[in-house]
DNA sequence: GATGAATGAGGGTTCATTCAT
DNA sequence: GATGAATGAACCCTCATTCAT
């Protein structure tokens, strides 16, 4: 009965582990299944694809961390201040059991096999990042409002740092005071200087982000990013009443595509509709979209 | 001979750019001569293989990234704040035109193909740490010198992290200024507090360490070190005399690492001997050399 | 300078002796690289695939035979009746070198890999159907005119059947008058007996056919259909103003197909224009959506 | 025990089907049993192997269309030229209900897995073949006798045409009429024209043999044939008496063989003999004795 | 008898590397 | 020195077949 999800978690687990000793690509479905200890036919009854086990070892793993890390985080008796802290201490706490997890996830380039990969990595990093700012807001108050990007960016650095520094064993607790105090010396600092903050909302949500728009999009990759999602969309399981709209969508998006001069107007709300979709799929596509539009 | 540096260069270039964008492993040379727009059969002109090419091209861009870098941080007419200011701002400066090689570093695990990659990431990483060091230490003085590798820690995460973030085009004069004041954040508060360091002289060498000693090390593997690094001085380039007694300290290292009980000042002494040869081909087996003899 | 056509000539050569031999599906490129002399993966530097291996082939033994066959069947200072006469002793001539070529083809289904596969093969049939029928209109005039049709299409099944018998000699000039006098014998039997003949101009035109429309064509594969020719069609090498112009009319088409009422006039407009651009890849998709509108 | 039955006959219409539609190779497993709603495992209860299942199948659905066709055709009660009337109308009746069967005979390569469905293939045209013949002498008498081969071979190349034309919706009372109006016209014509007939009775044997003796056996390959033969019978459920008896026809053939000079009336007496036993399997390798003994 | 998870040989394909031109 | 056709090892993936349940 279980045996399907043991095996399963099993292939992924094997996978995770070799994909953080040498990288996506360079890791052979043989040695995958050899480290399982299984047949090589045997991945394909669980996934669909090499890039498909990635996509969903990754997710799996990260879902996996994060019920352990949010059930702490999300405790509602804690002040803001003890959450921050009660999530850095998990988070330190379990990276042992991730590390190959995290080790995996290093290789960010290497990961990002499809536009699939690209935005849910994209959204891990945008997540990580507003939990952050939250946290910030809450913890300061109003005073460091300014300064919420900044500090977040700075703590999100040091903490993937030391999580990526594999086999230091370091203390948890101390290492979790240790953060709170370099986040408190770090607003205060900023608080009592009182000047113009680095990043502003927009520069922040391209912080880390590893598919922020190609800026070499050209005429033919809009056309085919149209195309693909209009692909996407049609093989989707939306209500047939949304798909039937999101498609008019993407046609009036390829007309003003082709045209000579671009309405921008029409052209952001057309995305805009389609992004509110959610699917995280098509997400780059459409940014990607959207950034070519808006600046032909 | 300059066209001969020329092609060399294109095809480094191509390579690098190749390579940011998809990853080593994902990169096919086929890609790489139609960046180049040169014909396959000419990388093998230049470099032995396609590991070869990536660890040249690393290195080359590495040293040409920091030739500039470090003209201007060893200004010895700056303060050393000023220093620190200055490397930052330049490096921030640079980062644009070096951006492939950045994206590129961004890959750690894909980039491992060899030990010699191993070690010279290794090496690239605690040069960078070690200068952050001697900076902070030169800067904030003796008061700082039990915080220098928490503050070193932090600033290099911060500053990676910046790097990284691609195509967010900040201003350099102010993100210097906000690296600056960051520091002066961090260390003040430190100081301040007068805590107990997170990171002692050991713990720091490990930090982002991709390639530390493996602790599995074996008898078996240490002898298999030693023949391996025997062959490779043997077949190397070097003066005869300096082969020769190369040679005889690795015969020394052999009898040491056969005893029961390991001199560790002979065995030091000789790994020291064989290090200052600089051959990063040799360097991985040497750490763990060292690191399984003063272990036992 | 010849070398390349000669080893492509090479592989196709022995690729078609394979597919003869074991028919497409169980041959594989080892066997066809073995046969050939060569390496696995030259094939690959001048097919895409093997499915384009087929293709290339089939068209460019069809051609090569064709070429022949036509240049005979052409001859203007012949009667039609001697045309007709030349032609088949032709094609028996050549059976033999093209045996090979020939046996590939008796494996219809086998064959049909892939949609211009079909149209392949379906317009081959047609154009050997309509040669019969101009010749027997030719040679026998009006008096003929209702039973084309039926003659030509046992000529076509006696002729096919011949030239499948394989390992038979038979002298193709006796082999020639048989045929003939069987022709003389068949029409002159239609004209005497004055019976309704069998077929009418649209049942021929399925006659063999391998590709008629899908009847089982649903909505969605429609929508797929649209989707597949407008991805074809924006890679192609069009002139842009046609390709733009193309793209306009499958838009039209889609939002058609997508409608309650099928609008049949502005259907049929749109697929005629689009079947004028002479791209056999897209033909059998056309005829489906022609045949799915016309029936909705 | 009935229910045993009709899975196999699932299994085998399944088979057929998509057999049909893709072809042997390109079909797996999978999609049959998909299409049987039943699992995988199951094929393998009723039938040895994939390629077992091909010849299970196409016996079996051979035989249950011949079954009605034959009691149509063998009707007593009508002249010889009813008779053949009725099994085209008969046979023209049934292409719908067998037109998977019949389109799956289309791919002749493909179907030819190993000899037993060679040997299958080969004696399922020359019964037709022999069928025809048998049925023009019958109704056109003495006359007719030179042609009859001529006659038979043009009729069966339109039958086998017309039926492989799929999806055509023809008249089957109009078509049968067709076809006895055309076959009247060919063999008048024959007998009037009075020239040499194209095909004697042995090229008409070869007349679509797929699987002609092989002319290259071997002395070797003659013995290794008798054993297989051997080893074949002695398993079989052969009543022992037969069984027996068989074993001793083998062992004069063997004894035949191995003589300087082959008795041919002998060796064609033991081979008829083994021959009508009825073993498909061993159908071919009689048929390679035969063409051995009778050629040395 | 029925099932479908597991197996691994073998398929098509890619690509680093070589070498004759 | 420059070229790119040729090579074949090794990749990902499929599928006929087996077998424990």
């Amino acid at each position: 009965m279980c045996a399907l999800k043991d095996k399963k978690q099993l292939i992924i687990s094997a996978a995770i582990k070799c994909f953080a000793q040498k990288g996506f690509h360079a890791t052979s479905i043989q040695e995958i299944v050899d480290t399982a200890g299984i047949a090589k036919g045997s991945v394909y009854s669980y996934f669909k694809s090499k890039e498909d086990l990635l996509f969903v070892a990754i997710k799996h793993e990260y879902d996996r961390m994060m019920s352990g890390v949010l059930s702490v985080a999300n405790d509602i008796n804690l002040t803001p201040r003890e959450r921050l802290a009660a999530q850095f201490q998990h988070m330190l706490q379990v990276t042992l059991e991730y590390s190959d997890f995290i080790a995996t996830l290093k290789n960010e380039t290497d990961l990002m096999v499809n536009d699939q990969m690209k935005a849910f990595l994209n959204d891990m990093h945008k997540a990580d990042f507003q939990w952050y700012c939250q946290s910030i807001l809450a913890i300061y108050g109003d005073d460091a409002k300014p300064y919420v990007f900044d500090a977040a960016i700075i703590i999100q650095a040091v903490v993937k740092h030391f999580t990526y520094m594999d086999r230091v064993q370091l203390e948890s607790t101390e290492l979790t005071r240790f953060f709170m105090d370099r986040l408190d010396d770090l607003v205060d600092g900023m608080i009592r200087k009182q000047q113009k903050p680095i990043l502003n909302k927009e520069q922040s949500e391209n912080n880390a982000n590893p598919c922020s728009p190609d800026t070499s999009f050209s005429y033919e990759d809009s056309l085919k990013a149209v195309q693909s999602i209009r692909v996407y969309i049609k093989q989707s399981k939306l209500e047939t009443k949304i798909k039937t709209a999101s498609l008019s969508y993407l046609t009036v998006l390829d007309h003003e595509i082709t045209k000579d001069q671009i309405d921008p107007i029409i052209t952001t709300a057309m995305i805009s509709h389609l992004k509110s979709l959610g699917l995280a799929e098509i997400l780059i596509n459409l940014n990607n979209l959207e950034h070519y539009a808006l600046n032909q």
